[in-house]
DNA sequence: TCACAATTATTAACATGTTAAGGAAATCAT
DNA sequence: ATGATTTCCTTAACATGTTAATAATTGTGA
């Protein structure tokens, strides 16, 4: 993960911060158990990130009315042009990875940790 | 890394410190540079490590008398004792995974992760 | 020898992983 | 309808990863 952290280290963003936000870019509004889900993280994580994401204005958060202890959150426009502006500069860093190990080797890897892991639906 | 925690839970101590009290189990005693780099972890990770297993009397850590920058870390019998009587149980999980791959697909991964971070002499 | 650089380790500050406890809202059984 | 349970989320407490700043010691060149 390091040359993502180095794409990242001029955002202010970690990590974690940018998957959320790649999520949020994919799928619009979630709700936060989704959201923690396909972001691979905990709840507290999430709870947390959530908070500096929108101390820095790139998300929003909502009661969901129908079901108020839910939350909707919503990624804003700046959060999505962070996203944007980096989703090819993050395309070409995976498709490096790909092409150091080559096609196959590149599959049999995700084949054999997918294995591992059965639960990450990645 | 699951089963492995969970293998440590009942002894509190952590996979870090599991890991440091190994690595010092298989050498005897080592300095903070050589340890850290062998146990995959940043100076002041290990530095914290450290501290807290010194605490439960695991490790003892002395000056080098020689380059007073230097510490010797050395683990004590308590400490040994926790991973003999782990060892075993350990290698059984690490078999574990092998025998849910199958010892081809076992060496694959191996090897495709050793290509992806060709730091790791491990 | 003495200022300066390099080495070794610690401390600080922040973000996250992880488990447990707590709180608010909804659901359910009686 | 109400008390117990469940669900969804937050807080708390601790350990670690990570980068930067400091401290202590050693090495070096003029």
């Amino acid at each position: 993960m390091a040359p993502i952290r180095e794409m990242l280290s001029e955002t202010g963003i970690t990590e974690q911060q940018w998957r959320v936000l790649r999520v949020l870019a994919e799928h619009g509004s979630l709700d936060t158990s989704t959201l923690a889900d396909r972001a691979s993280l905990l709840f507290p994580s999430l709870t947390r990130i959530a908070t500096t994401l929108r101390n820095k204005g790139l998300i929003t958060q909502t009661r969901d009315e129908i079901d108020r202890r839910r939350q909707l959150i919503e990624i804003t426009e700046a959060g999505q042009k962070i996203i944007d502006d980096r989703a090819d500069q993050a395309a070409q860093i995976v498709a490096g990875f790909r092409a150091a190990l080559g096609d196959d080797n590149y599959e049999s890897l995700l084949d054999l940790l997918a294995q591992l892991d059965p639960g990450s639906s990645n």
